[in-house]
DNA sequence: ATGAAAGCGCTAACAT
DNA sequence: ATGTTAGCGCTTTCAT
């Protein structure tokens, strides 16, 4: 049926392990190479992959989990790790989370059985604390949510530093009540929490917060609620690219003006954010960067497994626009 | 080192074909399996794929070549497809082409060495009209771009009748210079290019359009040249998500207000169209359906593979929003 | 530089 | 219902 190798080796009258080697760039003679090639090109041979994962151990695979590939953040790292693996002879296996610890519990028992060589993994709060990268079989660099202290490699954003500098450009606006949209199963949503109070706290300003699903939907209904309450807030940051969404569909249904009624900030520095409404004050990731970084640190790890893990901190930047403008802003 | 199918046979006390059964759901009867699984259980046993598919010829693998998974159509179509496959237990490589032949090349290669169970494919228009499905050695679904006649499954939209609900759309709020900006290598580009001309042609108008790459920065630089024209289009429409962002983001640069100055229209109805400006009329595509429908196809052509070619043609949806509206349009 | 042969871990005949 | 065994297609010793 298929080419096999042996007919490849029939066809160029050589042994199976010259066709190997030229396959593989080891050493033949340049007549031999010149046959053998020929005789891949006329039969349309195609090596298989699962027999040479099989007998060489190298699958050359790594696997990415994410929560979510709609998520823009995860869009652009996702496609940094593709270009990243394709050039680095690597192929990507993608998988979707919802942010569900039983998904992301059954994608890397699938990892294992792939037999991956590595894992460009964002995890939940809760899988983040319990993993345990010797069990897994791979190594694992942490992106977007760091695990505990030192045992994984990892690259994340410096998430409450960002979160401050979102808060101080509000209170320079003139901003007091503002609140926060978080994610509830993240770390990155604990982190970016903590430096949202750590800000007003030392206003002596109160922090409210609301934790939610990282969706489209759960968010603007949330806020749709909070818009509602007699003491809403007057600014809004939002912890993703997708909350950012949320609140501001909200707050065009509810008929609340941006920034007149309520200064509007959030993560992440997508096209999309300096088109929407009078542009939107954002907190701009080095997304792509993350993406090859985490490749990157990948396949250090590889050649060093024994190297003591790394956590890469990268900062964010601030980008000013319409949504949080001054004199625009209800002052006092 | 790691454990393999005759160790966990050895602890079970039973031989590797009846842990092979019990994993593969093949009559054992109820106390061996339970011995069988607790010795899989206790050893921490995880099954070699690569082994499982050059053993059973099953990869249980499919592919997904598209442009780019940054463009919103693709992000959603494959996280539909990616959802999908994994209920169907099947796994899924994704590829990005950049509507580059080679890679194109490249990747169908790489899929063949996979030896993928099937494949589904957004072909740039050359590679379309030249993809001989019988040589590949699985089957393909194309999505959003069909080849030629009936030779590849396919799942489409109605593209010129998209494009023609459009103009149609922007000649009843009474625009005449309407502008077209195209994808230059994809059939998609074409098709709607074919539309966007017929129905303007029925009106004696002229059809000016341009084609481009498609991505966010040619269009950007396309529309502002485009713009700075003495006989500028008093509307645009954009073939998809991120050219209406370039056509965007260059009408906001060069000062420009839409619709008061420019009317835009464009494809795809992602959240940030409602968000843009004053919000954008789009034609919206059934996306999540397209790979759901894309999936399902692939599936019933691997159950018949005798079947006759099927394309299945998705009608779109207009959604009308601020930024053509009648009233704010320089009218005549 | 080239060939012969073993075996990666598994499933599927075939036997019992 | 369970065991024995061959072999999927390849890479990798080990010879020569």
């Amino acid at each position: 049926m298929t080419i096999r190798i042996k007919d490849v080796a029939a066809a160029a009258g050589v042994s199976v392990a010259t066709v190997s080697r030229v396959l593989g760039n080891g050493p033949v003679s340049d007549a031999v190479r010149k046959k053998v090639e020929a005789a891949i090109e006329a039969s349309g041979y195609r090596p298989n992959l699962s027999a040479r994962r099989l007998r060489s151990q190298h699958t050359q695979t790594i696997g990415l989990i994410v929560s979510d590939i709609r998520n823009p953040f995860f869009t652009n790292v996702s496609r940094a790790v593709e270009d990243a693996a394709y050039e680095a002879g690597m192929r990507v296996i993608l998988c979707n989370t919802d942010e569900n610890p039983d998904k992301e519990a059954m994608y890397l028992r699938l990892m294992q059985e792939e037999r991956v060589t590595g894992v460009i993994f964002a995890p939940t709060r809760q899988t983040a604390e319990t993993l345990d990268p010797a069990g897994l079989g791979f190594p694992v660099v942490l992106i977007d949510r760091a695990g505990p202290s030192g045992l994984n490699d990892a690259v994340v954003l410096d998430n409450a530093q960002a979160a401050e500098l979102l808060v101080e450009h509000l209170l320079e606006q003139g901003c007091r009540r503002i609140g926060g949209l978080f994610g509830k199963t993240s770390t990155t949503g604990a982190e970016r929490h903590a430096g949202f109070v750590a800000a007003l706290a030392r206003r002596g300003l109160p922090a409210p917060a609301r934790f939610l699903a990282p969706s489209l939907e759960a968010a603007e209904a949330e806020v749709a609620r909070w818009l509602a309450e007699p003491d809403r807030p007057e600014a809004l940051i939002a912890s993703n690219g997708l909350v950012l969404m949320g609140v501001l569909k909200a707050a065009r249904r509810a008929g609340v003006a941006v920034p007149d009624e309520l200064a509007v900030a959030g993560f992440d520095n997508d096209a999309w954010t300096e088109l929407a409404g009078p542009g939107l004050t954002v907190l701009e990731q080095p997304v792509y960067e993350i993406g090859r970084t985490a490749m990157a640190m990948l396949l250090e790890r590889l050649a060093r497994p024994g190297q003591v893990a790394r956590k890469v901190v990268l900062s964010g930047r601030l980008v000013v626009r319409g949504s949080t403008r001054r004199e625009a802003l209800p002052v006092g």
